[in-house]
DNA sequence: TTAATTATATTAACAATGTTAAAAAAATGA
DNA sequence: TCATTTTTTTAACATTGTTAATATAATTAA
């Protein structure tokens, strides 16, 4: 008995090479030899545990997120205002991003064309950045007695300006360096909340 | 003589070939074979005018941004308002990368780890949203007396939120259908320009 | 314990990719 | 016409993902 452990053991394995490489060297190094090089298995194997590549890459998402998660709880979070703590949290999740390139490609750039069972995972990134920064905005909408729909078209605008800042940055669309961005963060991240 | 000028049109062969196909199934099938048999030359010609697949891809991306700018002038462009300009703009801009999927990623999500010589067009592509807008935003900032700052910061987090959602859609990352993107363009818009 | 069975892992192989070098074909010039 | 240069193609190699056949390890039955 104690398949599934096992299994899951090994799948384990196999997810922890490929985010390791992922984090190391980016989402173009993760093939199915590298991996199961990594992972202490032959090539094939990992073909025993997972439909395809696509499927292990799929499977490092929600750690990501998680990590994401993570690192942002760990920034400084000595702010004084509501507006302050969306904009640390704004900075410390492009800050994630930017030192991992790689974990924003599979987030947000990678074509769904995979099987249909792991779709529900995409719903869980469009609103991952949300999940981040719901409560501040609920507080943010409370204070600036903004109404429901403003509220929602602040935070919405908020978060893909975000996201699209964080594109364009992170595949050198913009001719900007690293502070040149959090200014960019300041102001649209003010902009948003004035 | 006249060596650059059977050069160039070669080179246009190939070009078209792998316009052709990104249109029509995207960047995946543009692979040197594909588009050698689609120009009528062998996959190894490809490589005495172009330094390599990449080359070759990055050629297409002027052509299509005048292709998206013919798209967006062909647009029904009957407005009373100054906003309602940037709005059908921004409306056209969304609908072309959506009926063509691949062009976005192309322009706004491939790596940039092609040759020197070629960043020069990042630059463009960066700005080219803001180069369909310049004049809109300069007169809307006009008649609503924004301060340079506002208007710069109000016209950088409209294109960023813009570009931000069709990663989102185009990417499957929002659970939404065309219909409802459209709203939220509008929304955002508006929101940018009130 | 040992033989049979099942589960797991590996090797070998295929097709498709990018890319290059050598060979062939075509164009050009004397 | 023949030599030279330019252009194109064929052949080949390395690297992908993936599968089928094989080998190994673990488990179970007698």
């Amino acid at each position: 008995m104690d398949k599934t452990i096992q299994e899951e053991r090994v799948r384990g394995f196999f997810i922890e090479a490929a985010k390791d490489l992922i984090r190391a060297e980016g989402l173009a190094v993760v093939t199915a030899r590298n991996v199961a090089e990594r992972a202490g298995y032959s090539y094939a194997t990992l073909y025993n545990y997972f439909h395809d590549i696509r499927d292990l890459i799929f499977c490092c998402i929600e750690d990501f997120m998680d990590e994401c998660r993570e690192f942002i709880d760990h920034e400084d979070k000595k702010t004084d205002s509501l507006e302050g703590k969306l904009l640390l949290i704004s900075k410390s999740f492009a800050k994630f991003f930017i030192q991992y390139p790689g974990i924003f490609g599979l987030l947000y750039e990678q074509k769904s064309n995979a099987i249909a069972t792991k779709n529900s995972n995409f719903g869980k990134i469009g609103a991952f950045f949300d999940s981040l920064t719901n409560d501040t905005w609920k507080e943010i909408g409370k204070k600036n007695k903004f109404t429901a729909h403003s509220l929602e078209t602040r935070r919405k605008t908020h978060a893909l300006a975000l996201h699209g800042m964080l594109m364009m940055h992170i595949n050198g669309r913009d001719n900007q360096e690293y502070p040149g961005l959090l200014k960019e963060i300041e102001k649209c991240t003010g902009f948003a909340t004035e």
